[in-house]
DNA sequence: CGATTCCCCTGATAGC
DNA sequence: TGCTATCAGGGGAATC
């Protein structure tokens, strides 16, 4: 599932081969994953534009286009955006393919049909309340342990939750939250606003060295997740408890459970994160 | 306002 | 072998 180092390791993976290629036209095979504006439109308004940046926020990607638009891009949970010559066969679950004046594609393929796109211009972007309610990024300077403290500090619910509310800390998703909570030697079933100031401290180093190192290796790819250039990520050879139940702490040799919290699945060691 | 639940969807897996 | 039930989960919407 792409989460933030996922993301931005397809942003990285594209920029080099989509910057200052023009889009010619779009072939839409499932309408339902273009939330805005209507089809016609979309494919009508997206014709003709140069690519001249792609960034990220959060789990969103933005494809920014000349005369002030943007498309953009969240994956979801199995949404691949991939950059590939025109004569590779078109795989299942291509969903949408790009045609560029280079000869080459850009298709957007999804198993779940989860993903979503949106193309308007560059000036109300703040009309997505999901991309533009996103608190601060792991990778921002900004992002402080002062900042994390004041956010953990009125809520009641369990820091496993919190640390996946986009509002807080963008980009975590249910992976990274379960292998910071470790790296931490937090329990995830704690509430937030219980977290001593030093454990506040420690959670927000954790965030920032889990996401880094996730980054560096490119992402992980336990289920589907490739990038741009449809190669894996490495994160998943690093993994301390997600996809571990049963298997022996790295730390302690205790046994990692898995359990069910607020819907996601949970997987700590219930001997060494307290 | 915050917290909770449902829902979208396909494929892998478990159980019979 | 083949069927059905369950689970995987991000985030938006609806509900409490």
């Amino acid at each position: 599932m792409p989460e933030l180092p996922e993301v931005e390791t397809v942003k990285c993976s594209l920029e080099r081969k989509i910057i200052g290629v023009t889009i010619l036209k779009t072939e839409i095979l499932l309408e339902q994953i273009i939330k805005m504006p209507e089809i016609s439109e979309f494919k009508a308004k997206i014709s003709g534009r140069i690519i001249q940046n792609i960034t990220r926020h959060g789990k969103y990607l933005k494809i920014h286009l000349s005369g002030a638009y943007v498309m953009v891009i969240h994956l979801r949970m199995t949404g691949q955006l991939l950059y590939m010559a025109a004569d590779e066969p078109v795989a299942r679950h291509t969903h949408i393919i790009f045609y560029l004046n280079n000869g080459a594609q850009l298709r957007y393929v999804d198993i779940r049909q989860f993903g979503t796109l949106y193309l308007l211009p560059s000036a109300e972007t703040n009309k997505l309340k999901g991309l533009s309610r996103l608190g601060l990024e792991p990778v921002n300077k900004e992002f402080s342990r002062e900042y994390l403290k004041e956010k953990l500090q009125s809520r009641t619910k369990k820091i496993k939750q919190v640390l996946l509310e986009q509002e807080i800390i963008a980009g975590l998703g249910n992976i990274y939250a379960d292998e910071i909570l470790f790296a931490a030697k937090i329990n995830p079933h704690r509430p937030a606003n219980s977290l001593a100031t030093e454990e506040v401290s420690l959670l927000h180093a954790k965030i920032v060295e889990v996401i880094q190192e996730a980054i560096e290796h490119r992402g992980t790819s336990v289920q589907n997740y490739i990038d741009g250039n449809s190669e894996k990520g490495n994160y998943q050879n690093f993994l301390k408890v997600y996809q571990r139940e049963a298997q022996n702490c790295v730390r302690c040799d205790a046994k990692i459970k898995k359990e069910k919290l607020a819907g996601r699945g949970t997987h700590f060691c219930p001997e060494c994160q307290k």
